[in-house]
DNA sequence: CTAGGGTTAG
């Protein structure tokens, strides 16, 4: 055997760092055995190291203590046991090991071995060893010192501690590049991207040494932000200081531009790769899908598998077509057939991607489907499948699944809280949202950009506006998402001048507005009379800021123009439209002609929309209305005939009200609730001292039943009046109503509403499916124009 | 260096 010429230390050394199998490494154990070298201490610390680095855990154990007897181990073997065992999972081991270091021994911990420990502590997750820790490498002076700064860097980022992450990183002496490299790193782990490129911005200040790992890492948090001009920037920092076009800086910005829409760029990029790996394919896949040039995406794939023969599951995902997956509906077949034979379907980060793209195409059921029968449920796969429904306008089902999640003692986190607070929003639970503010409250999640804006979000559509602008304040970051969520909540409220006044703000600010700013804007003008304001910003965002408008900005200006009576300028606008106007545009036209009764013009919208789409029953119903309003009883009738005929049925419509944080729903008519003889008798009371002041009761722009509409109004009673006379008996005298409808409010239940909170001095607050209304002492906040 | 989940308008 080989081991025959051993003669010395050295030579057994070599053999040591050689050696590649756990099998090799044991016969040269057995020859340091045999040939009596065993107390030889640094053979014994190479030997230890090795057995680690083969996850020989407990051998590596045994012949520490074995040493200890013969002759003690010195602080460069407790550093390797230390690191050894925190790297095998032994995190607690580790621990112990360090504080036998510091009891049993004269020994003084150094640099390194804080560098270690601290590792292990970010394991065991266990804060009050890890400031026990930071005390003591603070009382040996290591604190400031590059290595055992980086753990103590890494291990408060761990522990979720970033303040203090960053408290210790503005202590170490001389951060070198590993420092600032961990810090960056650090940061992009817990996906703060942001403050990872601000720190990147102070080390190119303070003229810190970068590597091409600094460029790399930082890449990542610029694809995060999706950022491509700070993209370009690094590029250009990187450039000038010499910092060599690595393969993984390459990567980084292949997925840069990919994630920014450059494909053409991330492309040639791709192209400068030396040797293309998984990693840089992945990440051209990724965005070639992305893009929706599905074809080359698959081709690159198709060389992966032949070159190297397999694939992960990051490539998999990167192939799934979340761009545009309607129209690629065969691949995203394949794919899932493909991770079914394959068994990449276990695959946790395949499977939420999974469901989360057949959520995105209504196929609700399949999603379930795929959730249910996934075995290994992440929190992410819980957050798709929350999110699918909540999009869906599912909410019930989001909250419910929502409410398994803690029977199940499964930790939601900020996303889970951010799409079941836009589900409450949708919903109008405001009960429910309150409680999950509280929970963020009491730092049950993370405060974040998402959450703060959800929440926003649901305290306008919960009709709270003034908790909404609370928050707003209070939020020291905010983009262009959180500035749209508070001006489209001033537009629900009916409160333009607001809206508009925030929107200067925004201007002032340093976020620019995107399309969904002016349409919130022009929503709020629109909804408040701002005629003049609102076409000004229009044609400042699309004139002076070279803004292009989509079909949604040109019917929002003709439900402006039209809105406020100005009909023919509507037209106008529709005839100089650079493009020939679609189902939105038209469809504005025809509310604006029934609110002001204008049937010739009606006409002319509806026609036009029975041609573009021959489906959709609004229009139909909106049609029949007009007909109405023309007492034009039997073309009303014939209309509604051709609804019934295609079996097109319109919503119902059904109000919610809320009484000791418990939901009611209301139906017309309804008769099913346990008091519904207390609401009708109350309902009856207030419609007789209607009668007594000689309130008219209006029928004629109803958008419920047409036919027969004398007979249906004896009959019929809105969800609406419903729910405010279970208000008035459940609730102490004085205190708000707030009821939430599906439909737009009708004139009659408009003016009931005037009268309850006049005669019984409540506030009153409707909202819609348009707006918010709220009623005090006879006047609505809408001053009657919906 | 690559991969899964989130907020606004309609």
């Amino acid at each position: 055997m080989i081991f025959r010429t051993i003669i010395n230390k050295n030579s057994i050394i070599t053999l040591i760092k050689n050696s590649k199998t756990l099998p090799q490494l044991n016969q040269i154990h057995a020859q340091i055995i045999l040939n009596n070298f065993s107390n030889h201490l640094i053979t014994s610390t190479k030997l230890t190291h090795k057995l680690f680095d083969f996850q020989a855990t407990n051998q590596a154990k045994n012949l520490f203590k074995s040493l200890t007897k013969t002759n003690p181990p010195d602080l460069f073997l407790y550093n390797v046991l230390i690191r050894g065992l925190s790297q095998n999972g032994c995190p607690l081991d580790s621990l112990l090991a360090y504080l036998e270091l510091r009891e049993r021994t004269l020994l003084e911990p150094d640099n390194f071995t804080y560098l270690f420990v601290v590792s292990a502590v970010s394991a065991l997750g266990c804060e009050k060893v890890g400031v026990l820790i930071h005390g003591h490498a603070l009382i040996s002076g290591y604190a400031k010192d590059c290595y055992a700064g980086s753990g103590l860097v890494d291990m408060y980022v761990n522990l979720g501690k970033i303040e203090d992450a960053y408290k210790v990183f503005d202590g170490i002496a001389e951060p070198d590049t590993v420092a600032w490299n961990t810090m960056i790193s650090s940061l992009v782990k817990i996906s703060f991207f942001h403050e990872c490129c601000v720190v990147f911005r102070d080390m190119v200040r303070k003229g810190g040494r970068f590597d091409s790992t600094t460029v790399a890492v930082v890449l990542s948090a610029v694809a995060g932000l999706k950022d491509l001009r700070k993209g370009v920037m690094i590029q250009c920092v990187g450039i000038k200081v010499g910092c060599d076009l690595h393969d993984y800086v390459l990567t980084g910005l292949v997925n840069v531009y990919s994630k920014c829409g450059d494909i053409l760029s991330a492309e040639l990029l791709f192209g400068l790769i030396k040797k293309p790996d998984l990693v840089s394919c992945n990440a051209m896949i990724a965005g070639f899908s992305l893009s929706g040039d599905i074809k080359s995406a698959i081709r690159l794939f198709k060389e992966l598998v032949c070159s190297r023969g397999r694939v992960n599951a990051s490539t998999v995902v990167g192939l799934i077509p979340v761009s545009c997956p309607f129209r690629h509906l065969d691949l995203l077949r394949s794919i899932h057939c493909f991770c079914l034979k394959s068994g990449m379907l276990l695959d946790p980060s395949i499977s939420t991607a999974l469901i989360s793209v057949y959520c995105r195409l209504n196929e609700i059921e399949l999603g379930k489907r795929l959730f249910d029968e996934s075995p290994e449920k992440g929190v992410a796969a819980w957050n798709a499948m929350i999110s699918g429904y909540a999009q869906n306008g599912l909410t019930e089902p989001a909250i419910s699944l929502f409410k398994e999640m803690q029977r199940l003692d499964i930790h939601p986190n900020s996303v889970t809280v951010t799409s079941i607070l836009s589900a409450c929003a949708q919903l109008g639970a405001l009960s429910l949202g309150k409680w999950v503010h509280d929970l963020i409250k009491k730092g049950s999640f993370d405060w974040n950009i998402y959450v703060s804006t959800a929440l926003i979000d649901m305290y306008a559509k919960c009709g709270n506006i003034a908790e909404a602008r609370e928050l707003f304040n209070t939020m020291e970051e905010k983009n262009v998402v959180t500035w749209n969520a508070m001006i489209s909540a001033y537009g629900l409220h009916g409160l333009g001048h607001e809206a508009l006044t925030l929107f200067e703000e925004m201007l002032n600010s340093k976020v620019t507005p995107s399309g969904v700013t002016l349409l919130s804007i022009l929503y709020a003008c629109s909804h408040s009379g701002l005629v003049e304001e609102g076409q000004k910003l229009y044609y400042f965002m699309v004139n002076d800021h070279g803004f292009t408008p989509s079909a949604e900005h040109y019917a929002c200006m003709v439900d402006l123009l039209g809105r406020a009576g100005q009909l023919k300028k509507a037209v106008e606008f529709l005839n100089s439209m650079p493009v020939s106007p679609g189902t939105a545009e038209w469809g504005a036209l025809l509310g604006a002609c029934m609110i002001h009764k204008n049937t010739d013009l009606a006409r002319l919208a509806s026609d036009k929309l029975f041609e573009l789409d021959p489906g959709s029953v609004g229009h139909y119903v909106l049609l029949s209305n007009i007909y109405s309003v023309d007492r034009n009883y039997s073309q009303a009738a014939s209309v509604r005939q051709t609804v019934k005929k295609q079996n097109l049925a319109k919503t119902p419509g059904c109000t919610l009200i809320e009484v000791d944080g418990q939901p009611h729903v209301f139906t017309s008519s309804d008769q099913s609730h346990p008091n519904a003889a207390a609401i009708y008798d109350k309902l009856e009371e207030i419609m007789g001292k209607m009668k007594d002041v000689g309130f008219q009761i209006e029928t004629t722009t109803a958008l419920h039943d047409v036919e027969d509409e004398e007979k249906e109004l004896m009959v019929t009673v809105h969800s609406e009046k419903l729910a405010i006379a279970y208000g008035l008996i459940t609730s102490e005298p004085g205190t708000e109503i707030r009821i939430i409808k599906n439909l737009r409010v009708c004139l009659d239940c408009h003016n009931f509403t005037k009268f309850v909170s006049k005669i019984t001095e409540r506030v009153i607050t409707v909202r819609d499916a348009n707006r918010f209304h709220h009623f005090t002492d006879g006047v609505c906040s809408c001053k009657d124009y919906w």
